[in-house]
RNA sequence: AGGGGCAUAGUUCAAAGGUAGAACAGUGGUCUCCAAAACCAUCGAUGUGGGUUCGAUUCCUACUGCCCCUG
């Protein structure tokens, strides 16, 4: 089986710093997990990593898309199992660093999209319009005709995931929530070490405020309006990115700019707290605590430990 | 210094002589193709001291703090 290591956090824990640190010391080579880095001209918002910082390990996954395209988590599992077996040929270390949850444990654990792919886009709008005209109820009610299961698991005002459960249901003949159970069961898909880093609350929070001053200054707002005169909207997967929709409001004169670094400020914070809940439940993860270890270095000569421990250096 | 105004949750704002509401923030959570998304739950307040009253956070009063005007 393809080993394979994870490092994963909230945003601005510094996991971009350590994995390079780490690659380093075990000869690993980079795939990002992230839902925004993976686009091109989209780099202080993202808070993506320079060339200087990447130290000439190999990164995947960033820079490969241009924003208008799409970017989901059967595009990332797809892409990202690829690398990992063409890096584990190579006779390297891959190490999977990034803070969306959903597409590491999709990846992990060979969740399978390809059943339902929702290519059916039109009745996924007729499914909106009825949501939007009529309320999420009648929505509701549907779902509840084909799929009483899912209606145990999903809140009525969830729309977008009523809407899901129902197109898959449109597309397969069968209910997501039995897709889902059996997908449940699925055996991990790699030899995995699986570290999510995390810091104090108050900390994260203060480093987050900071980050978000820093990208002001090195011109975020420069970058979203060259990407608006490209052409992009805020219908665009890219431009829902944190740190793109807000200055993006106040480029549409929506909001002040000082609005717009507050909400850029509160989104990110939001996000780092639904990244902890997430990795909460990851029964597999190894927390290591930045209160507890302030050093960077102690951080990655832990990891190499326990890297070494079960067997995956290459010496 | 004199005159006036204000004082309710972390913040912005409601209401009421008899159980003080909301939004945002905070906290906890859900999640299998928009996930940096979407959604759910929850903690939390009448500045301090007197008085009137069966009962005051509300009315009266002193104090404290903040704001405005005058000199």
């Amino acid at each position: 089986m393809n080993k394979v290591i994870v490092i994963a956090g909230p945003t601005a824990v510094g996991k971009s710093e350590i994995a390079v640190k780490l690659a380093k010391k075990i000869d690993g080579e980079i795939i990002s997990a992230d839902s925004m880095q993976v686009y091109r001209d989209m780099n202080i918002g993202s808070a993506k990593v320079t060339k200087e910082e990447t130290g000439g390990v190999p990164h995947y996954l960033i820079d490969e898309l241009s924003p208008f395209e799409e970017f989901n988590v059967s595009v990332f599992t797809e892409k990202a199992s690829g690398y990992i077996d063409m890096i584990n040929k190579k006779g390297k270390i891959p190490i999977v660093t990034g803070g969306t949850g959903f597409y590491i444990r999709a990846l992990l654990y060979g969740n399978d999209f390809d059943e339902s792919k929702g290519e059916d886009s039109l009745y996924r709008s007729e499914l909106e319009r009825i949501a939007e005209e009529q309320g999420p109820d009648v929505l509701y009610e549907m779902l509840k005709a084909v799929d009483p299961a899912s209606c145990e698991i999903i809140h009525k005002n969830n729309v977008k995931r009523v809407i899901r459960a129902l197109e898959f249901y449109n597309e397969t003949k069968t209910p997501i929530s039995e897709h889902n159970q059996r997908q449940k069961e699925n055996p991990p898909a790699y030899d995995f070490l699986f570290f999510v880093i995390t810091d104090d609350r108050a900390l994260l929070y203060e480093r987050i405020d900071k980050r978000v001053d820093k990208m002001m200054s090195a011109g975020l707002v420069d970058e979203v309006k060259h990407l608006k005169d490209m052409g992009l909207t805020k219908e665009n997967i890219s431009m829902q990115g944190i740190g793109y929709k807000e200055i993006l409001d106040f480029l549409d004169g929506n909001t002040t700019l000082d609005e717009a670094v507050y909400n850029v400020k509160i989104n990110s914070r939001h996000y780092a707290k639904r990244q902890i809940t997430w990795f909460k439940r990851d029964k597999d993860a190894v927390w290591i605590d930045r209160a507890q270890y302030p050093d960077t270095e102690d951080i990655v000569s832990l990891m190499a430990n326990m890297i070494k421990e079960k067997g995956f250096t290459n010496e």
